[in-house]
RNA sequence: GGAGGGGUACCGAAGUGGCUAAACGGGCCUGACUGUAAAUCAGGUGGCUCUGCCUUCGGUGGUUCGAAUCCACCCCCCUCCA
């Protein structure tokens, strides 16, 4: 908390807070040593972590890096946010689809705002020194950038993961990828970072950053890399393309009930990287799901610390009777959208079910509500709606759901 | 520059003139079972004024009673050779 002007931890201390839950760092000597010579002159470490702006929603799997930056930043050090606005404007293809737009410099910067917004949940931004880098790699010319592609060779870039893969599976690289690693090395450079952090499938652009700043005469960063934590599925990374996320933003009873739903394996895993619950703790809760404990009591406890990192602990009391309410004891929950319905519908206060639910928003198509409705997924008021073709007798008040989890209230005027 | 392969729905991938709103798998949705877990089972997965109609297979134009399928041109991707 109060970690402004405090004398700072010892060595020890740090490191073992800057441990948690990380995968690989290089070098634990060097990261001692930095800390040692900072505890020794009381100047902090500069700790750098780099984002494109491509106007993302955070979503938890950003807050893991973002949860080491800010521990970075409790212990008295200086980090230091690179916005990628210039490396944005290029252009980045990684991925199948080539087609991603070109960003203005305009959105860009606005999604740096969107993104700085969003990451306040977690770190104290007004201590962050947040730097874009056109800064340094706009005024570079030509021969300046030959002269960093010389620093590199083909065969070194294929290395790289990602490149290697998709190389050997005949997906398209530009030309233009390679020049990426080297210019967030060229970050490093620039704002000469003692620390960079990222996802381990940021590796080959981290140790970039140590090449290039070699080259510089600048004594080499420490790479942290943090594991990439599977999403909702179990399986594949959470990404908001993939849709099995969690977000920063999710509303309360919405962030309680991903939580969830994750496959009990991943239970520790979201507890270490995703909130702040000391290790001995999360110690403790395995033990006891090994001696028998239900893992879905390890789950509600997830989701506690979850909606209260984001939303308070009020929330978060509020989400988990809200999840009791409607999957435990299947009751309709107190609070749920509301809609009026279009009088131009209306016969005799009475209208067509299908009309009500699009009206409602519940589905997005008529054919939609219809196959909803044949496969028994629609009820009002509790009761199975069985023919598509229903025309309901309006009441203020009724509440309609769709599957287990969509619920809406008619409100007469 | 030369030769060859390819672009199909959210993704992967069949389909080479009508039986194709388009096989199959994944994902997703609904239902059953549950701990809204996993696994499993059943069904569904373009839209609409829904026993029918409209739009869809890289783009444009054409052949045909009829095209994702044939032809022409164009765009994009991959492989090998140079």
């Amino acid at each position: 908390m109060s970690d402004q002007g405090v004398k700072m931890a010892s060595v020890t201390e740090q490191m073992d807070v800057l441990m948690r839950g990380v995968v690989d760092v290089v070098s634990v000597e060097e990261l001692e040593a930095k800390l040692t010579r900072s505890v020794k002159t009381g100047k902090p470490l500069r700790v750098k972590l780099g984002i494109d702006p491509t106007g993302f929603d955070l979503t938890l799997g950003h807050t893991v890096p973002l949860r080491k930056l800010k521990a970075f930043q409790s212990l008295g050090h200086q980090v230091v946010l690179i916005i990628g606005d210039y490396t944005a404007q290029i252009g980045d293809p990684t991925g199948r689809n080539e087609a991603r737009p070109q960003l203005t410099h305009e959105e860009t910067l606005a999604h740096g705002r969107h993104y700085v917004e969003q990451a306040a949940k977690v770190i104290d931004v007004s201590r962050l020194e947040i730097r874009y880098n056109s800064e340094w790699l706009a005024p570079m010319n030509f021969a300046d950038v030959i002269r960093l592609a010389g620093k590199t060779t083909v065969a070194r870039m294929l290395e790289r993961d990602d490149f290697s893969k998709r190389y050997h599976e005949g997906r398209p690289i530009s030309l233009h990828e390679f020049f990426y690693p080297l210019m967030q090395g060229q970050d490093s450079v620039a704002i000469r970072a003692d620390v960079e952090l990222g996802g381990t499938d940021q590796t080959f652009n981290l140790l970039m950053g140590r090449e290039l700043q070699r080259d510089e005469g600048m004594e080499p960063q420490v790479c942290i890399t943090n594991p990439i934590v599977e999403g909702l599925d179990g399986v594949e990374k959470m990404s908001k393309s993939k849709g099995n996320y969690i977000a920063v933003a999710d509303r309360p009873e919405e962030m309680y009930g991903k939580a969830m739903s994750i496959p009990d394996g991943l239970i520790a895993k979201y507890l270490i990287h995703f909130t702040e619950m000391p290790l001995a703790e999360i110690e403790a809760l395995q033990r006891a799901m090994a001696e028998g404990m239900n893992p879905r009591d390890a789950k509600m406890r997830l989701g506690r610390e979850l909606v209260a990192l984001y939303h308070g602990p009020a929330e978060a009391q509020a989400a988990e009777d809200h999840f009791r309410t409607v999957f435990q004891k299947k009751d309709v929950p107190d609070d749920m959208p509301e809609f009026h319905p279009d009088p131009a519908l209306l016969e005799d206060g009475a209208a067509g079910v299908i009309q009500l639910l699009l009206g409602a928003g519940l589905v997005a198509s008529g054919s939609e509500a219809r196959r909803l409705i044949i496969q028994g997924g629609v009820s009002v008021d509790g009761e199975r709606v069985a023919d598509e073709r229903a025309t309901l007798a309006l009441r203020d008040g009724m509440v309609f759901k769709v599957g287990k989890r969509k619920f809406a209230r008619l409100r007469l005027p």
